[in-house]
DNA sequence: ATTCGCCTCTGTAACGTTACAGTTTTAGTG
DNA sequence: CACTAAAACTGTAACGTTACAGAGGCGAAT
């Protein structure tokens, strides 16, 4: 053996007789020359292919590694199709703090391990298909991330016709099957109700999502179970909305704080409101933890840091972000879609 | 002219009998083809060379239009080099809640009119230097954003070294010329100062950023300018680190409020801190806008919507984010980098 | 001895683009 | 009329990778 290495050594250097600069960027050629092997080869071990001798291919692994060898991207993605980027499609209007960045954060530690790098799409409200319609078109990426699922999402439909494996942060309704990671919200209702009766509170509201998302109804439900199971009180919130302006919401807990018939414990859906709408209640005098209770999601701790009173439950989207960044990758491996749903349980604690 | 065409189309038939697949993605070839050219005659007459006719150059453009062309990006990587990525470096342990995310669209919304796109590489504290590595190695970007720049940068004598266009979040103490943007941090605590000597308040704290870095330089002169203008106390707050867990600051807080000589107004440098301290002097029973006014940065106005009394002065992120990404783009298109350094006056309304 | 198959390795071509070095055509010059 | 120069176009090669179709060598079966 160590006479045949020897002689395809000089083989190698008959063959290319060029200068291997050693300031350039090591390709294959590279090795090959180093190893006196073709590039084919070179190529074939570093994949660890079959066809290629145990021995060899350790001594390719070496000496790649030795000469800090990194396959082009270039190259192979002309080569193979394969782009080894995943996609995450961002709505650059929505400002749900935290969300966002936690997500990204969750994603990145996922591919991380990788070859995959993470590519941020953005689009504007007034064409939502543009990114996914461009990605499918320039073929720009092995699979993308989805925000703000609908219920009925087009972007689903037409990935799922062109065969662009996806995840969506938040389920859909079309009787279709992908992959998906969803906040368990009628679980997070269900212990929020819970938890204020806990407290004695017996006459509660939900202030929920924005009614066509798919997650009011799921908010809906656990609260109304629970509120059955615990025989308490609904009390109609009908004024609220949470897509309305924070002002709004301001506006609407101080006059929930006047009035005299008003609720001992509100549920709500999003950190923002319940600081918009305990910054109304206490301008109307009510002492949260004392007069009502408040419970909300939070992402990050910083309710807890500021204002102990309110009650929170987590939801973790840097979690959200690792989910759907191995769900993605999975499918581009051929998993099945259908294992690849994720309901992710909220953390009382806390 | 019309005759020169036909032949030309002839002479494409003859030369390209493949049949064109339509559903197949159109290449340089495709165009070619249809209009009988040369692929390089294409290429050159979609860059708008000057050695090609114009009216074949509009023929090339709209044919390009008609079939949806788009260059290949790998094809593109691959021959020149050129990847069209622009690397934002993220921290993924840091949790400024909305920082990252506004910064990433107003980035995004630069690069959306161009052909870059915006890769996401994470790195941990324990090794910053990695993922600049990666980049430069691998060759994997035409320019970097940096953020969370110290005063004695590594990353950015690394990549000036090597040549690759960078800007950063913040500036630098090394005598060295880069682009950069940073928040005018000196003229944020100047006004934030001059807003609370205009409430009559005599008796000021600052709670600035962590003295390592330099901006907490620049913050603590614009203070203390003020001060000095304004000829009034300073009010030493020892114990306050803002690098300190929101807790310790809540504590702070909470100390503040019970002494009996204390601050009548403090200068805060992070609204999430601004919120510990506040959730603090209240639990201490004190009063925000009665017995002591607050005065915070703050990115989103979700400050405003809850507790109105707590003063604000906005630091936009988008902004920055805008900023950074046409420095890099202008120092990739060859711009002078002395010229790609921007100050963002604070906006004092609201 | 021949054939067969297996193992291990090989070169060629192609992905889409552009740098480069021509080539043809036309118009202008002496 | 030859000659040159400019204008407008051309093909070839290369970037780094991998699919593919071999090609040697060698042991086993015939």
């Amino acid at each position: 053996m160590g006479g045949k290495r020897v002689w395809r050594m000089e083989l190698g250097l008959r063959m290319k007789p060029e200068l291997d600069a050693s300031d350039e960027r090591p390709t294959l050629k590279t090795i090959a020359y180093l190893t006196g092997l073709g590039v084919t080869t070179v190529s074939r071990a570093l994949k660890n292919g079959p066809e290629i001798g145990e021995e060899t291919k350790e001594r390719v692994r070496q000496i790649a590694k030795q000469v800090g060898y990194r396959p082009n991207r270039a190259g192979v993605r002309l080569r193979t199709g394969k782009t080894n980027v995943i996609s995450l499609i961002l709505n650059t209007e929505e400002g749900s703090m935290g969300l966002v960045s936690e997500m990204v954060y969750g994603i990145t530690e996922v591919l991380a391990e990788t070859p995959y790098h993470l590519v941020i799409t953005p689009y504007s409200l007034s064409d939502p298909m543009e990114p996914v319609r461009y990605i499918v078109e320039t073929r720009s990426a092995d699979g993308v991330i989805i925000s703000r699922t609908e219920p009925k999402d087009p972007r689903v439909s037409y990935l799922l016709d062109h065969n662009l494996p996806f995840a969506t942060h938040g389920r859909t309704d079309m009787g279709v099957i992908h992959p998906w990671h969803d906040y368990d919200n009628e679980s997070y209702a269900y212990n929020a109700v819970k938890l204020l009766a806990e407290r004695g509170r017996r006459r509660i509201a939900l202030s929920g999502p924005p009614p066509h998302l798919l997650y009011a109804r799921h908010t809906a439900r656990g609260f109304e179970r629970a509120m059955r199971d615990m025989k308490l009180d609904v009390f109609p919130l009908s004024a609220m909305n949470l897509d309305a302006p924070a002002e709004a919401i301001r506006r609407d807990g101080r006059e929930i704080g006047l009035s005299a018939d008003r609720p001992d414990g509100i549920v709500v859906s999003s950190a923002m409101s319940a600081l918009a709408l305990v910054g109304g209640l206490e301008e109307a005098g009510l002492k949260i933890g004392r007069d009502i209770d408040i419970v909300t999601k939070q992402s990050t701790s910083f309710i807890g840091w500021y204002k102990p009173e309110i009650l929170t439950i987590r939801e973790d989207f840097r979690t959200a972000g690792r989910d759907l960044a191995k769900s993605v990758l999975a499918w581009i491996d051929g998993a099945d879609p259908a294992t690849l749903q994720h309901l992710a349980a909220p953390d009382v604690r806390d």
